[in-house]
RNA sequence: GCCGGGGUGGCGGAACUGGUCAGACGCGCCCGACUUAAAAUCGGGUGGCCCUCGGGCCGUGCGGGUUCAAGUCCCGCCCCCGGCACCA
C-alpha cells in the first residue's frame, strides 16, 4: 500500500479498474432513467488544448453526478476527422490526411483517456470512416429523392493560379493564402439541401427549447430572419426584352412596398442574368461585372465595400406610373437573397441611399439632402409621420398607414399579375459540395446519356481513397481515374463519378444518433436511438450557436420526417461553455519582430507599492524584461497556451480538472493561474492523504464512481 | 457593415423587476500579531482626489438625455470578444 500520493499510479490504478469492470459502458434500461451527456466532438487537430478538458470536464462532472442519482447516463466520444487541416497537413509534409488523422486520432484518445472521463468507448466513431459516412450518403440519397437536396449553381472563392476554389478561412486581404494571387468568384455547380423549407419551423421550435441560452435562440432567429414584404414584379421596357431576348419581368422582394413611389433605380446583382446580357453589349458594363467578380464570397467582405454600380442602360416599367426605371448593377446587391435584385428607394433605405449619392441618382423626399447624411433625409420624415410614415405622392395610395399602404399596393399589384405578399427568409439553402479531397463523397453518378444518376444503397458506401496526398491545387480526386471513372448504374456505359465531398457540418449533423448504435450495420438509425436521444445536455462552444446547431437541428428533422427518429430537436439543454484564457507577455525587440513569451516562463517582481515587472529569466537571449499585454484566449499566435499533457504529467489529471472546475462557472471565461493550479493540487493530495489514513485504519477504499 | 455578448478598483468579478451608502466575495497590496527571521496562519486597512480629520468632491468605456433617484432606461459614439453561410 502506498502512503504518499503519486497522481501517475493511483489514476493508472483507477482507469484499470474501471476499465476491466466496464464501469463506463451504458447499457439500454427502460428500468432506469437515462441522460444523455454530450460534448462536442472535437476535431483531431493533433493535441487536446485546454479548451478540449474544459469543455469534456464540464460534461464528466456531470455525468458522474448524475450516475451518482441513479441515472442510466450515455456520455460518448469521437472525432469530427473530415477537415481542411488534415489536407494543409498533407501539402506541407506530403503524408496523407487519413494517416495523418488516424495518427492524431490515435494520440488524442490516449491524451482524453489519461483524464479518467466516465466515456463509453465501445461507441467511439470517427466521421471519416466509411461506416459511418455510408449514412450521410444514404440520407442524402433520401433528401434527394424528396427535391430536398438538388443541384444548383453557386459561387465559389476561385484561385487563378492554383486553379483551385479556397475556403474562405484561405482567401487574406482578398489573395489567394498560398499563391498570394487576387481571388475571384467562380459560378461552380453544386449541391444544396432545402434549408429553407424547414426555416418556419427551425424559428418556431425555439420556442421550444427553454433550457437553450438566450442569446443564442436570438441569434438563430436573426439567422433565420423571417421577414414579412412582397413580391414586386417590374414588366421589361422593350430595350431589356430585346437585350434579354424575351419578354418579361425584374422581380424584386421588397419589406417596404409602402415606399414603391419613390423608386428612383433598380439595382440587380453582378451575376444577374440581366446583368450578363447587359453586359454583352457594353464593354464597360461587361468590365464592371469582371471587377464585381474579384474578391471573396463571404458577406463581411460584401458589406463593408464600397458601394459601387454602373448602369445597364435597359429599364423596367413602373408597376402603376409605366414610368421607365434604369436598371443598375450594384456590388452591394446579394445574389443568394430574394431575387438577387432590389427596387432603389433613396430616402427610404440608407444603402440606397449611399449609392444614390454615389452615382448621382435622384432621391425622392420632402426634404432635399446637402450634406449627404442620411439622418438628414429620414428625421424630418419620422418627425412628421412616425417611424413608417405615411404614404405620400403616392397616387391612389396617398395618404395610407404603413401597414394599410402595404396591404392595398400588394392588393392591387396581385390584381394585375405583378406581385404578391411574401414571407422571405434570410436563410439560404445549404450548399453542401466542396471541392477537397478529405471528405465524405457525394454518391452521384454524371453519365453523358442519363444525367445525374443516384449511386444505388447496395453500393453504398462510395469509399474515399486513402491514400492520395493534396499539393492544394485542386482536388486530387478529379485526377484519380481509380475513383472518378465508373458504369452509369442505369445504362451501363461509362460514365464519371461526382468528385465533389460533403461539407463537414453534414458529418457533425447527426454524430450524436449514432453513438446510439454504432456497431448498426443495416441501417443509420434503429430502436437504441428511441431510448438515449435526444441529448438531454449539450455541451461546447459559443462558436457553434449558428451553424452546426442550425444543420443539426434541420438534419434532425429531415429524419423525423423521414419516420426514422421520433424526436424533432436533438438537443434539449445546451450549455456554452467559456474560453480558458491566459496571460500574454511580448517582447518587442528594437526594429524585430514581436516575440511571445509563455506565462509559464515569465517570473513577475512586484515592488513595494504594488506595481509588476516581468522578466523572462532564461531565454535565449538572456534574461528579458517582457511586458504584459494582459489575457486573452489561449493560442499559438500568442503563445500563451497550456499543454494538457504537461499539466497531467506533473499533477495528475485530478489536479487539472479539478482547476478548470472551481476556478470559474462554466459559461464563463477561466482564466489560468498557476496559483490556482498549485492550490487545486494541495486539495487533491490532502484528499488522498485522508483516504490513505482510512486504508491504514482498515477501511476499504472506494473506486467505483 | 450586419447579428449576438461584453466594458464596473491594481486584478477576477458582485449589485433582484431603476431605490439605502456602487464595488459583495476572492486575489493582490499595505499595516499589525505570531516568529531570531521568513513562509504559513490570524487581525485590520484598501476606488480616486482634497481635507482644518468633522468631512467634502468625483467615480460603473465616452458624450448627451429621462427621472425625486441611473451600473441598470433612452439617443449618439468608441473599444474588445464570438458569428457572418467553404475554419472547425
Amino acid at each position: 500500500m502506498r502512503e504518499t500520493y503519486e497522481p501517475a499510479a493511483v489514476e493508472r490504478d483507477a482507469q484499470d479498474y474501471w476499465h476491466r469492470h466496464r464501469s463506463f459502458e451504458a447499457r439500454e434500461d427502460p428500468a432506469r432513467p437515462k441522460y444523455y451527456c454530450l460534448s462536442m466532438l472535437p476535431y483531431p487537430s493533433g493535441r487536446l488544448h485546454m479548451g478540449h478538458v474544459r469543455n469534456y470536464t464540464i460534461g464528466d462532472v456531470l455525468t458522474r453526478y448524475l450516475r451518482m442519482q441513479g441515472y442510466n447516463v450515455l456520455q460518448p466520444m469521437g472525432w469530427d476527422a473530415f477537415g481542411l487541416p488534415a489536407e494543409n497537413a498533407a501539402i506541407s509534409n506530403g503524408v496523407p490526411p487519413a494517416k495523418w488523422t488516424r495518427e492524431n486520432i490515435a494520440h488524442m484518445r490516449a491524451q482524453l483517456k489519461s483524464l479518467g472521463f466516465a466515456i463509453d468507448w465501445r461507441r467511439e466513431l470517427a466521421t471519416c470512416d466509411p461506416a459511418y459516412y455510408r449514412w450521410n450518403q444514404w440520407l442524402f440519397l433520401r433528401m434527394r429523392e424528396r427535391g430536398l437536396a438538388y443541384r444548383k449553381s453557386g459561387i465559389v472563392n476561385w484561385d487563378p493560379v492554383d486553379q483551385t476554389v479556397l475556403a474562405n478561412e484561405q482567401v487574406i486581404d482578398g489573395r489567394g493564402w498560398r499563391t498570394g494571387a487576387p481571388v475571384e468568384k467562380r459560378e461552380i455547380p453544386m449541391y444544396y439541401l432545402a434549408i429553407t423549407r424547414y426555416a418556419g419551423e427551425l424559428l418556431a421550435a425555439l420556442e421550444e427549447l427553454p433550457d437553450w441560452p438566450e442569446r443564442v435562440r436570438v441569434m438563430q432567429a436573426n439567422w433565420i430572419g423571417r421577414s414579412e414584404g412582397c413580391d414586386i414584379a417590374f414588366p421589361y421596357a422593350a430595350d431589356t426584352v430585346s437585350a434579354v431576348g424575351a419578354a418579361g419581368s425584374l422581380r424584386v422582394f421588397t419589406t417596404r412596398a409602402d415606399t414603391l413611389f419613390g423608386v428612383t433605380f433598380m439595382a440587380i446583382a453582378a451575376e444577374h442574368p440581366v446583368a450578363l446580357a447587359a453586359a454583352r453589349a457594353s464593354p464597360k458594363l461587361a468590365a464592371f461585372v469582371e471587377e464585381c467578380r474579384r474578391g471573396s464570397v463571404t458577406e463581411a467582405e460584401l458589406a463593408t465595400q464600397e458601394k459601387k454600380g454602373m448602369p445597364t442602360g435597359l429599364h423596367v416599367l413602373h408597376p402603376f406610373t409605366g414610368q421607365p426605371l434604369e436598371i443598375w448593377v450594384a456590388n452591394y446587391v446579394v445574389m443568394a437573397y430574394g431575387e438577387g435584385a432590389v427596387m432603389g428607394v433613396p430616402a427610404h433605405d440608407e444603402r440606397d441611399f449611399e449609392f444614390a449619392l454615389a452615382t448621382g441618382l435622384p432621391v425622392v423626399t420632402v426634404v432635399r439632402p446637402t450634406s449627404g447624411a442620411y439622418e438628414e433625409v429620414r428625421a424630418p420624415w419620422i418627425a412628421a409621420y412616425g417611424e413608417h410614415g405615411v404614404t405620400v405622392n403616392s397616387g391612389e395610395f396617398s395618404g395610407l398607414g404603413f401597414r394599410q399602404a402595404v396591404e392595398s399596393i400588394a392588393a392591387a399589384l396581385e390584381m394585375k399579375g405583378l406581385g404578391a405578399r411574401r414571407v422571405q427568409f434570410r436563410l439560404r439553402d445549404w450548399g453542401i459540395s466542396r471541392q477537397r479531397y478529405w471528405g465524405c463523397p457525394i454518391p452521384i453518378i454524371h453519365c453523358a446519356a442519363c444525367g445525374e444518376v443516384p449511386v444505388p444503397d447496395v453500393q453504398l458506401p462510395v469509399v474515399l481513397p486513402e491514400d492520395l496526398v493534396p499539393d492544394g491545387s485542386g482536388n486530387p480526386l478529379a485526377r484519380s481515374p481509380a475513383f472518378y471513372q465508373c458504369s452509369c448504374p442505369q445504362c451501363g456505359r461509362a460514365a464519371r463519378r461526382e468528385t465533389d465531398t460533403m461539407d463537414t457540418f453534414v458529418d457533425s449533423s447527426w454524430y450524436f444518433m449514432r453513438y446510439a448504435c454504432p456497431d448498426q450495420a443495416g441501417a443509420m438509425v434503429d430502436e437504441r436511438v428511441a431510448y438515449w436521444l435526444p441529448v438531454d445536455q449539450y455541451i461546447g462552444g459559443i462558436e457553434h450557436a449558428i451553424l452546426h446547431l442550425l444543420y443539426a437541428r434541420f438534419w434532425t428533422k429531415v429524419m423525423r420526417d423521414l419516420e426514422l427518429v421520433k424526436f424533432g430537436e436533438p438537443f434539449t439543454r445546451l450549455l456554452t461553455q467559456g474560453m480558458v484564457l491566459n496571460h500574454i507577455y511580448s517582447y518587442q525587440p528594437p526594429g524585430g519582430r514581436k516575440r511571445y513569451f509563455n506565462p509559464a516562463d515569465v517570473e513577475t517582481r512586484r515592488a513595494s507599492d504594488g506595481s509588476a515587472r516581468y522578466e523572462v529569466v532564461t531565454s535565449d537571449l538572456g534574461p528579458l524584461a517582457v511586458e504584459h499585454e494582459g489575457i486573452g484566449k489561449m493560442s499559438k499566435s500568442e503563445g500563451n497556451g497550456v499543454d494538457p499533457e504537461g499539466l497531467i504529467e506533473r499533477f495528475g489529471a485530478d489536479t487539472a480538472r479539478l482547476f478548470t472546475m472551481y476556478a470559474s462557472p462554466p459559461e464563463q471565461t477561466l482564466e489560468w493561474s498557476d496559483e490556482g493550479v498549485q492550490g487545486a493540487s494541495r486539495f487533491i493530495r490532502r484528499l488522498w492523504s485522508a483516504v490513505y489514513e482510512q486504508v491504514a485504519a482498515g477501511a476499504a477504499p472506494a473506486l467505483e464512481p
